[in-house]
Parts: structure tokens; sequence; C-alpha cells
DNA sequence: GTGAAAGCGCTAACAA
DNA sequence: TTGTTAGCGCTTTCAC
């Protein structure tokens, strides 16, 4: 079916070479009016479509960006890919999207799997990465760009923010408020990943006053990440039993969500009983009840600003390797700590 | 950069020729155990990737399937997406995305554009298509699956509900309640798009009960998903202006989300002074104060049978057009109406 | 168990 | 303005 419809099948039909309807096809000008009408008529006819794979494969451009995020689950990292998809589409290139479950070996999967398909740049939430990840990264020949933190040694381009810097600031906006006796919900934290960035971070705002928290629980991702409502079911189990606290600070941004609905399901008023922060800002954050004061991540402009350097790399042939750029945070304080 | 991590070069320093070397690398069998070692060793210092453009030109394959969404904005599609994506995986499979934009010219680029790219099949969301959309569908001799909708003249296979069926189901759960007085937002309704489907369903059931809506406010696409914030308060505005009612369907769930969060703000006690009602089900809708009362869609299931199918074609060879699964839906009454 | 040769569908370089 | 030729990097006969 596919070698119906090919290049050769178009060519044939309007009476031509394969390289004439080709040219005429890419829309190049050196072609009579008449020619490039029939053959145009004839790719329509046949409902032609190029086979970018074989044009690819000639040109060694495949028009493709690669991007890999840790979970496509709550909108957290799809703000960011919307807006990188939308700034490459404008320059005719397609997204391709892998997940890494926040696990570097999934992680070196998905980037095999990305490469494969020979894409013209990559872009990676994390910057902790396997040494085969790291290897098939340089091997491959194209820009990288790492973000949504700052790497130690670079493989490309970063576009970033300091997850500790941001936690700390968090730690002591909450602190200022008043709050002394915190418990904290974690994701796994190891090495020197985001989540344990992120719990260092507070803890040095802690120390900063003299203070520690009074617990800290480990969750596993899915648990929090996988479903909300459960999830906040059970942290709001944790609370109970662990020692009294004022305020629960959750360094990811659906642990916070799914708490605050827990809280309020459970009868706990937040913040009258006891204030909740999150880290990471997505659309609902504010539109619960009460708002999520959180720390605000600009999640779209590193995925818009990761897609452009990718683009200068491309296009205008121009090396982004070791461009580090520290796109800050913010602290949302809203109501509900 | 390529060429030298290219299977040429892991054969030339594994001592073998390109044909074994391939083998290998693809994991078959009839080779030695000591080739093999060599091999994967040379690879594995190479960082060496398969070259999928290549191999998939070769066996006109390429592990790649495409779908087509009217927008990533606001998780309405991403769980379908997440569901299928997550099957595909399972077999190999990779994901394109294109979107539509809820315009059937966008929706003819984005599906041209992934054609290209020569999937083994295909989802789209929706069944109204351009005549060229149409004809390279078929020319693509690829599996077809339609979803979101129950098609008049389906393309290939057809995993939907009936948008009017949901809306009309909505209106009488609705008139049970003892609303009367309705208002309506719906998305641009033309031809026989989902927004129209959705709106002459709800008419539907106001006539059986010799009920007329009040007022239809027909909202531009992106003022009610561009924004939920903005949305809303734009939709509250409406309502001061127009006649009085008792009770807002939204035909999209997006506006019913930021229509309650907006009433809460302007003071509106929803549902004492006003119940609203909303289409489709995603996370935050039950999460939100009052959880939106709503048609529950099976995105989910939608996404992940769609992907099912085409695996089915395509790893089973069986031919799948033809094949109609009507999935359903469900009124979930919460406490916004 | 291994390799040589042909070719997937396209495009770039060159020739006419 | 148009066509011929070669080859992108792989996989697949087929021969050894």
């Amino acid at each position: 079916m596919a070698s119906r419809s090919g290049l050769k099948s178009v060519a044939r039909r309007a009476g031509v070479s394969t390289t004439t309807a080709g040219r005429v096809l890419r829309g190049e000008r050196n072609v009579s009016e008449k020619t490039a009408t029939a053959v145009k008529e004839a790719a329509a006819e046949l409902g032609y479509v190029v086979n970018s794979m074989a044009s690819g494969l000639k040109n060694s451009k495949s028009r493709l960006v690669a991007i890999v995020v840790p979970t496509f689950h709550g909108s957290v990292f799809s703000e960011a890919i919307e807006a990188a998809a939308a700034a490459l589409r404008e320059h005719g290139f397609q997204m391709i999207i892998g997940e890494s479950s926040y696990e570097v070996d999934q992680e070196e999967e998905a980037v095999a799997a990305l490469l494969a398909r020979r894409p013209d740049g990559i872009v990676i939430v994390g910057t902790r990465h396997t040494p085969r990840t790291r290897k098939m990264l340089e091997s491959a020949g194209i820009p990288v760009v790492e973000t949504w933190d700052i790497a130690d040694h670079p493989l490309g381009a970063n576009i970033g923010f300091s997850n500790f810097d941001a936690a700390e600031a968090m730690g002591l906006a909450l602190i200022k408020k008043g709050y002394s006796r915190f418990g904290v919900i974690s994701g796994p934290a190891v090495d020197g990943n985001r989540a344990l960035q992120r719990l260092s971070g507070f803890r040095s705002a802690l120390r900063k006053h003299g203070l520690q928290e009074k617990w800290c629980e480990i969750v596993p991702y899915h648990h929090v990440l996988g479903n909300l409502a459960e999830g906040g079911r059970h942290i709001v189990g944790l609370l109970q039993k662990r020692a009294r606290i004022d305020c629960l600070f959750c360094t990811n941004e659906l642990s916070g969500i799914g708490t605050i609905v827990a809280l309020r399901r459970a009868g706990t008023k937040v913040p009258e009983n006891i204030g909740v922060a999150g880290f990471g800002d997505v659309e609902i954050a504010s539109l619960i009840e009460p708002a999520l004061t959180t720390v605000r991540i600009r999640g779209r402009e590193m995925g818009l600003r990761s897609s452009q350097l990718l683009l200068k790399h491309i296009e205008e042939d121009e090396d982004i390797s070791g461009i580090v750029e520290d796109v800050g945070f913010e602290i949302a304080e809203r109501d509900s700590a």
C-alpha cells in the first residue's frame, strides 16, 4: 500500500521523473508551472504523503525533537511540553516524548528508544543519568538541554533552577509566617535527585533558625502521584500517627493538592488547624480551596526556552553546549499556609 | 557523528560484518557467544543506538503509533494518551502526538505531518475530517481508530460514545433534580461536531419536558480552555447580563470548573444560588469545592482500547476496520448541581 | 555461524 | 527545466 502511493507512483501518474516530482512536492521553484500542477494533482489523487524515514535517512535529519519527562501524569510537566511543542511546530518540528518514571534506568531505556529515531535535538528533565545514558547522548552528536535543575556537569545546555534554594526559600517563608513544628512529605530521596535537594534545602532553612522537622516521611511516587485522592488519604493517616505539627511541607505539588483535599474531607481545617505548602505550580493549585501555598516553577518558560535553544543550534548552527540559564522560582503565598 | 557510531563502525570494531553485528544487536540467536560479546562490547563503547529511520525504511514499519487530539491543555485527553502510551510502550511502540485545535484544517495538517513518519497505526479523536484527511488516511494503508464519538462513516475502527445521548442524559438528570431555567455555555457548534451534538442532546432533554434553555452562549475555545480562571470570570460576567437561570450547563468540563471557581470568588454560592454541570471528567472535577456534577467520560478506557485494537491489527494481522464499540458514559451527580 | 549484495524511498550532485 | 545516478544505514535473501 505504501509503495502504491510512493513518490514513484506520483511521478508515473504525472509523467515525470521522481526527482521532479520530489522537487515540486518539496516546494522548490525551478519547475514549470505545468509540471508542478500535474504533480500536485497526481499527489492529491493518490493521497501522497512524503516518507520522512526515507528523506530523513537521506539528509540525516529528522525534524524531530525528543523530550524526556519523569511522568505524564498530572500536568506538572505537560505545560512545559505544551510550550515546547508549540514552538517546535512553528518551525516544522515534531516532538517525541519519553517517560522516565523518576528512575534513571527507565530514563536510559527511554533515551535509547528516542535516539533511535535520530531526533535533531533532545530535552531532558533532570541532570542525573546513568553512564550509558551520558555516553549515548554524547555519541549522538545532537544538542542536549537538561532542565528542571542545575547540573554539576552539564551534557550540553542547561535551563533550570536550584531545587535546593527553592525549598530553602519556602522553609524560610513558612518560618516567617510563624510555623515551627514541621512535617515533610517527600518522594524517594536518593543520590542527588531533586527530592533530596528539596529536602536538604528545606532542612537548611530550619537549621538557620535552630529548628528541625518533627518527622519526614518518604513516600513512594506512585503513592503521591498515582492517585491524588488516595495519596491524600494516605498522608492524612500519617498525620494522625506522627508527632503533632503545625505545618506540612510536601516536596511535590501533587501531594500538596491531594493532602488539602483529603484534610478537608476529614474535617481538618487548612490553614487553621494545620498549614500545608507544596512545591511546583499547576493550574489547580490556585483553584482548590484553600489555594495552595507553593513554590512557583517556570515550567512553561523552561520548555519554551529549551526548544528555542535547540532550534538555534539546529537551524542557525550555533553551538549551545555550555549555556546555563537559571530561570529562578517564586514563592506563591496563598491560603493554605 | 552519526556515521562514526553507525552499525558499520560497531562491526569494524568487533571485527565482523555489519550483517553479523546487526544480528547480535537485534537479539537473534544464531551467532556464536564469542562474536555476540565482542559486538555488544563494541556497541557499548561507541554508545551505539540503532537508526530506526534506516531499519524502518528497510522493513517498512516504524513501531510508531500516531494520535491526534484536539488539545494538550488541561488533561482532558492526556489520560487517554497516557493509557494508550503505556500499552504501546509495553509492546515496544512509541507514540507521536498531533494537535488539531478543534479545527479540521489543523487536523489535516497534523495528520499529514504524522503520516509522514509512517506510523503503523493511528488514533484520531473525532469523526469529522476534511476530504483530504480521509483520503490520506485511506491511502496510508494502516489501521485507523476514531474515538470520542460515534462515526456515521467510520474510517476504520471506532471506539466512542454518543455525545448526544450523554448530554441528553445530563439534561434529564438536571430536570429531575428540579432545575428548569437553564443557561448553556458551549464551544463553537458547527457541522456535526461534538459541541453541536452535546447542545442538541441537551435541548432534546429539555424539549421532552416542554422546556427550552433561557440562553445559550457560544464561547470561543480559547476563552474556555486557554485559561481556566479567566474563562470562568468571563462566564460569570455573562451570567449577570443574561436572563435569570437556576442552572448552568457547560458542554465541556474545563468551563465547568472555571465557572465554579469564578462563581465562588464572586461570592455566588454553588449550588445554593445556581447549579453548575459540566461535561467530561478530569481528576480535579471531583476535587474542587463543590465537586462538579458532570458526565463521566471513559477517556482512559478509550485510549487503552484504541491502542489494543491497533496492536491487534499490527501484531496479529487481524483486520479491525469496521469494529465499533460504544464505551458509554455515566452521569456523576456530585455537589455542584 | 558468517558475509556479500541488493534495495527500502527519498534527495543531492551532476549532466543534459 | 528535467532526468540519471549514487547512496543515506540498515535488514534480508542467499551463498558459503
